[in-house]
DNA sequence: TTGACTTAATCAGTCGATTAACTAACAATG
DNA sequence: CATTGTTAGTTAATCGACTGATTAAGTCAA
């Protein structure tokens, strides 16, 4: 028998390349934006020679997509199943529910996003991204379509969805507001990230603080779904 | 008599010349980012020598900053009066109130300013300004120290003890973790623009969509508070 | 040998900063 | 009143460093 291997292709030399570059770049570009970003930094930090950010990705502006494809692919495969099976609850919603049973049937799945988005923004690993996301809703460049019709835009309908059905008034332009107002629970941990952090006396979140910031994101999105 | 002159000293070339520069420096700051905008461009913007900008802020990270200290000063002008009423108003808090009182005496002046920062992140006029503070978050530089200690701060505390008082329920802690929550139903609008438009499918803020933000803002504050 | 990939070197262009010459505004001086 | 000195402000030109892109030569595996 051959040692075990999942990947029935190895990576070829340009896949190797290729990967170290998106490696690099997403760090880079989150941190330093994309015009502060150079080329030359970002090949040294993947170890590669400059020349190939050109012939494998066209350029900057193509290793910044490709940043923001491999972004929501990944993204994709770890929400995806979550997201199909709550598409699946929503989809056959019982018409006439009470209120207490559409609670308890609906707000489980929306707080359980809520804790994914929020841990998203927070954690180290995906941190990354969340700086990469929040900078290109400021002035949208192609990328945001990358990002918008990839899976931003289905995580939204879906959470629309939800307090739709979780309401069960009939009302779906006030379920996309309200929406709004829970992604802006969520969001607020990264957008106004020092001036929070600081406010609350916080230096870099400890997972007990990311935990405090959980239980009061989850009171605060209960508590305006409602309103 | 002379033609009215409210101003006892005209301003002279040089104070000419940096406001031109400061105006034209928070449009394109706010525009492309500290780094991506160009002296060059900065200048001609502000119709004035390249060489000024040196001349008058030092260089470059010298005029950013300047622009932040700008900001907070006209920041200071607008909120200062009130701001420093709804201090008073907190600070001679009557101990025991029922909660129906302290709702009647400190939720108006609450979402009066929550409809302050909306209205500071959406209208046009000031719109330059929250895409730089938002911009220094991510990664602040000295100009955030500025932002901060200028007015962010006292705003952050004062709404802190707003909810402090309108709880009544000896918590500041608690209050202090709602405050980020209101600030995030608020920021939300700019923060994540790009996604909140396309979810919403506006394009450009009307004046009855900003108030439909406003209302829908309001009801989630309100119930957020008391949760 | 072929084609994918990598390398060092170089391209023209732009960056922010600086310089030296110049002008305008104003006070002191005769 | 005219002149001069002084200073603040402005200008065009230039500095070296760095930008992203490109090229031609070279390496590597099949």
């Amino acid at each position: 028998m051959d040692a075990p291997e999942p990947n029935p292709t190895p990576p070829s030399r340009g896949d190797t390349t290729r990967g170290a570059l998106l490696r690099a770049a997403v760090e880079i570009f989150a941190r330093d934006g994309f015009h502060a970003a150079g080329t030359r930094e970002l090949a040294q930090a993947a170890g590669v020679n400059q020349a190939l950010i050109g012939y494998h990705f066209g350029g900057k502006d193509g290793l910044y997509r490709a940043v923001f494809e491999d972004i929501v692919s990944q993204m994709q495969a770890r929400i995806g199943p979550l997201a199909t099976a709550v598409e699946a609850l929503v989809n056959d919603d019982p018409a006439s529910l009470s209120p207490e049973a559409r609670r308890e049937r609906f707000l489980p799945p929306l707080l359980g996003i809520c804790d994914r988005m929020l841990l998203l923004l927070l954690s180290p690993e995906t941190l990354r991204w969340a700086q990469l996301i929040l900078r290109e809703q400021q002035q949208p460049t192609a990328a945001f379509e990358v990002l918008y019709s990839g899976y931003m835009g289905r995580m939204l309908s879906l959470l629309t969805n939800l307090v739709f059905c979780l309401r069960g008034d009939g009302d779906r332009e006030r379920a996309r507001l309200i929406v709004i107002g829970l992604l802006g629970q969520v969001v607020v941990w990264r957008a106004a990230r020092a001036g929070v952090l600081r406010h609350l006396e916080w230096s870099e979140p400890t997972p007990e603080q990311i935990e405090i910031a959980r239980d009061s994101v989850r009171r605060s999105v209960t508590a305006q779904v409602f309103a």
